[in-house]
DNA sequence: GTCTATAACGAGATAGAC
DNA sequence: GTCTATCTCGTTATAGAC
């Protein structure tokens, strides 16, 4: 067991804070105290919270984007890869996480250019891989989709997005798979 | 036309503040600039933000209130009813606001106590309302839902949600009202 | 790489005059 | 009701020793 380096986790615990509290809703001294270690440590590691902000971004984009080449490449149908997509969120929402992007829209209009950014590219990525899962399922014969393959995408997104932030609020998680697997359900014409 | 009081000034400022950048995105400093007068003469308004926090929630969850039994009372079928429902979202969105309640959400674990509650209660009362809704449009013949309404109205409150934090993201108001007609008529099983 | 010390600023809030 | 003045604390960030 190679023991963590200390950017690594500084990220793990800013990550963590970002995802409960929010960009604004969190400080050096929180992972500091959290770490055990002195707050000017961590501006030897990301000079300024805007450079711990975008190295955040970036680490969770790239882990989403490995997971979501990672589904794609099963043999699975289209309707089992969203299923898995689903559960990304839901693996998020564990330990009262916020999705690290949703989160970070909420707060969009604050945050430093950089960032805003790569909030906007995240969603984008999302909706382009969702886009052509369900397109691939729709000419599979798979799913009946009621329209364009990009709407649909985006009615994910947003559907999925929401229902974290309603679901956290009420302390309930049940409430984020139920309604989750009823929006796929309703979208991609499923038995129930 | 009366002159508006200062309580309500100081309201309508920190209002469109915390819908643009949160609740802990904005200080008694942006209110009282905004208004031109001194900080501590907001004090004597709202002892303190989580006073002020909770007038705001107060307020904007009777104004909705108000609006969705307005609604209630038109002659229209459930359909219109839903249409009107999202035409509040759509209002709220434009000028690059969220939702208060949606906003205030995602910063819910660093919410006083009384705002949190306020919060679900507002997340409650809309599921409620449209729960009703949907079931009177199922007895009356003209919607198709496919499941629970209970579930329904819940991926609807979510789901728009989210696709003003996503729309709002991309500066581009028009991808939520595609996304919100989209979800309405896919749920409701509506023509296109 | 991590520390102590400190700067520079903004936050929410209070005291007391007018 | 609104002001000026001030307090206290937390924030990001820097300087410089080890």
């Amino acid at each position: 067991m190679t023991p963590t380096d200390t950017r690594t986790r500084i990220l793990d615990v800013a990550e963590r804070l970002v995802q409960t509290r929010g960009f604004n809703g969190f400080s050096y001294a929180d992972v500091a105290s959290e770490l055990g270690i002195a707050k000017p440590s961590l501006h030897y590691h990301f000079a300024t919270k805007a450079d711990l902000g975008e190295a955040l971004i970036r680490r969770y984009a790239e882990r989403f984007a490995v997971a979501l080449t990672s589904i794609a490449e099963r043999p699975d149908d289209a309707r089992r890869k969203l299923d898995a997509y689903v559960a990304l969120y839901t693996d998020v929402l564990r330990d009262q996480r916020m999705c690290l992007c949703g989160m970070l829209a909420a707060e969009y209009p604050t945050l430093p250019a950089p960032m805003r950014a790569a909030v906007t590219t995240f969603f984008d990525d999302n909706e382009a891989w969702l886009e052509r899962v369900l397109d691939d399922g729709r000419e599979q014969g798979g799913l009946r989709l009621p329209g364009p393959s990009d709407e649909a995408a985006r009615i994910i997104v947003g559907g999925l997005e929401g229902a974290m932030l309603v679901a956290r609020s009420h302390g309930d998680p049940a409430r984020f798979e139920t309604a989750a697997g009823r929006l796929l359900a309703d979208l991609t014409g499923a038995p129930a």
